[in-house]
DNA sequence: GAGCACTGC
């Protein structure tokens, strides 16, 4: 075992007080326990929300909003919405319930269909992106919030709607965010027109729920038990230097001392490290004395393919003891059975935003106090547990309460178009719950004004015809931009392909021990001319062998990706189709490709210098093209990149050859000034 | 010559 700089691991921690998720309320219930042999309507009875169903009936029908809270296992987002119909509340029009994630609502459709003994697609449903489950005679409806509000474009008042629940509220994603909005003026205008009234119902699983219910003209906020199990807490006595040691140090002594059947979660930053700690305690438990138990190391996290996923559900065999470390996908996405502890480091990888420079970085940082309550709560699914926390208890005090809500800490050029699409009479005073910085809605109607999908005129911002084309497609401005312009450059086809390349996860692995190996069977893809032009003669060659697995593997191409790739393509299309576009394919002119390009993209251009480094037009930031690019041993003069990732240097990804009088005609205004050998 | 948490339309 490594060397630990730290006290020993027994006087490492110090308990504090045990956890319970929620304070004790009034009307309350006792949890009790599922049994998967009990018929489904039994079940339903058994569930703690059920002996306060008619309490909460008669509350929710008098009220316009409510804000619920209540723990996963509550039962609250499969409950409720029957409940209302069930008393007839809301039968003008349809009840939605949103989710920020496609497996959630698809799963709880299938869920609540089976318990209302009906046939998925009658009266409960789902919609979700590229797929919809529902019928004229749906009136559960399941939905990302993310489609609620692409509806809310063709409606802004949401008139099929009677109730719309917004569940995982504390989540706070960008589309629940923009969502709070839409369906709260949709409610006071629809009231003000003396259309049918609107019930909104905003579920959360954090008790503090102030913000939401202030937010929503003060509305009740009601308290539903969960089934959350007691959890002792445990905190390092002193600061950790090194929380990945103290989380290995804590792993081995719960092993030693704790009992087989009795699984551990680590929260872990990333994919590297889970890998290399994953590494570290195989070999360590391979050289512990006989007394001690198998270990089986489970890594988890969103890039590893579904199959090795689906491992952390599958019990360890007798008397081995489960191990998983994991990314924060364990905090919401997928719930692990049969933790007892969780180790929590403290620590998780997140994205910020700097809106001066509009650029995001990607770093490790401290959580908030809702996530480590979040991570603690998950030690106690199924039965009471333990959290050992890699922090002490000042520290803890330290963590900043709520994690800064996404829309604070995103480019928000596509919400305001989005916005604006949902004819929102003033963008920049818009109700949100948690308002971005002004700097950040200034650097957004910039870069729209750029792209020309909006008009100024003074303080009023409106959308221009092309603005309004481009926010018909579900894609960031630029793109939808590219899009458009394409067929004036006849290849509508390859840009089309292009975009959708661009706009999902990398359709390429690149394993690092297999380097020599991928690099050979990539050599007959690459272009010269730049990554989007590899990327297409790869797109191609797979529609080629149409999409055969084999071929796939043996390119080092990931299939799924690829997949995903040719129906966002067709969704794209087809809102092309609807607009009336001609869509031409450029076939091997790849010029013209390239032109459409610099014409959509040229806010991300660069421009080679005389030392031979580069720079960000935009922003004159230095940058680099990056090691995975095709033009990594290329000094082209000027190129057009897909983004910028700032790591240990600020580098260009996904670049394309352009010429510098492109770029000029997309902008003569914007690049006057900018270009070095400007056009006279 | 590097390495990317998690979602979603």
């Amino acid at each position: 075992m490594p060397h630990d700089p730290d006290p020993p691991p027994a006087k490492r921690f110090k308990p504090g007080s045990p956890f319970f998720r929620l304070n004790k309320k009034p009307g309350m219930l006792l949890p009790r326990k599922e049994n998967a042999s009990v018929p489904v309507d039994v079940q339903r009875k058994h569930l703690p929300i059920y002996q306060a169903k008619s309490q909460l009936i008669n509350r929710l029908r008098q009220l316009d909003g409510a804000v619920l809270i209540g723990e996963t296992g509550s039962g609250k987002t499969t409950q409720i919405p029957q409940y209302l119909y069930e008393a007839g509340i809301g039968r003008q029009g349809i009840i939605a319930i949103t989710q920020p994630r496609r497996v959630a609502a698809i799963s709880l459709a299938g869920r609540v269909a089976e318990e209302k003994k009906t046939q998925l697609g009658k009266l409960v449903g789902y919609t979700v992106r590229f797929e919809d489950m529902t019928s004229s005679e749906t009136k559960l409806k399941f939905m990302t919030d993310g489609m609620l509000l692409r509806e809310a474009i063709g409606d802004p008042l949401l008139l099929r709607y009677s109730v719309v629940v917004l569940d995982e509220a504390h989540e706070r994603t960008v589309h629940t965010d923009v969502l709070f909005g839409v369906v709260k003026s949709a409610q006071r205008k629809r009231r003000e027109q003396s259309k049918f009234p609107m019930k909104v119902i905003v579920m959360s699983a954090t008790m503090d729920v102030d913000l939401f219910s202030q937010y929503f003209n003060k509305a009740p906020v009601l308290y539903l038990e969960g089934r959350q199990h007691p959890i002792q807490i445990f905190n390092t006595k002193q600061p950790q230097s090194d929380y990945l040691q103290a989380a290995l140090v804590s792993i081995f002594q719960i092993h030693q001392e704790a009992s087989p059947s009795q699984d551990i979660l680590v929260f872990l930053t990333g994919q590297e490290e889970i890998e290399a700690l994953a590494r570290t305690c195989r070999d360590i438990s391979k050289h512990l004395p006989e007394t001690c138990c198998p270990m089986m190391v489970i890594p988890l996290y969103a890039s590893l393919p579904p199959a090795q996923q689906l491992r952390v559900f599958q019990a360890a065999p007798k008397g081995t003891r489960k191990v998983v470390l994991s990314t924060n996908i364990a905090e919401t996405s997928i719930t692990i059975p049969g933790i007892k502890y969780v180790i929590d480091t403290g620590m998780v990888k997140a994205k910020k935003y700097n809106p001066d420079s509009g650029l995001e970085v990607l770093a490790v940082q401290r959580v908030s106090k809702a996530q480590a309550w979040q991570r603690t709560g998950r030690a106690g699914r199924e039965e009471s547990g333990l959290c050992y926390r890699l922090y002490t208890e000042d520290e803890f005090e330290n963590f900043i309460n709520m994690t800064v809500p996404e829309i604070q800490r995103c480019n928000l050029a596509s919400v305001l178009l989005q916005l604006l699409a949902l004819q929102v009479p003033d963008v920049l005073n818009f109700d949100f719950m948690s308002k971005p910085s002004s700097e950040a809605i200034y650097t957004a109607v910039e870069q729209l004004d750029l792209l020309g999908a909006v008009d100024r005129k003074d303080e009023h911002i409106s959308l221009t015809p092309l603005g309004k084309k481009m926010a018909s497609f579900p894609l960031e401005p630029s793109y939808a931009k590219t899009i458009l312009l394409s067929p004036d450059f006849s290849c509508t086809e390859e840009v089309l392909t292009i975009v959708s390349l661009l706009s999902v996860d990398s359709v390429l692995y690149n394993p690092p021990a297999r380097r020599e190996e991928v690099h050979t069977v990539r050599r007959k893809f690459i272009s010269s001319e730049g990554d989007h032009m590899t990327l297409l003669n790869i797109y191609r060659a797979f529609k080629n062998v149409g999409g055969n697995k084999e071929w796939c593997r043996e390119n080092f191409v990931n299939s799924r990706n690829m997949a995903l790739v040719s129906e966002v393509r067709a969704q794209l299309r087809e809102i092309c189709l609807k607009l009336g576009m001609t869509l031409q394919s450029s076939r091997t002119d790849m010029g013209n490709v390239r032109r459409c390009l610099a014409h959509g993209l040229f806010t991300n251009a660069a421009e080679l210098q005389p030392d031979g480094s580069y720079v960000a037009l935009d922003t004159h930031q230095p940058v680099a093209i990056h090691p995975s690019s095709v033009l990594f041993q290329a000094k082209p003069a000027y190129v057009i990149f897909n983004e910028l990732l700032h790591t240990s240097k600020c580098y260009m990804r996904d670049l394309c050859l352009v010429d510098a009088d492109w770029l000029h005609d997309a902008a003569p205004e914007y690049f006057r000034r900018k270009l070095r050998a400007a056009k006279s």
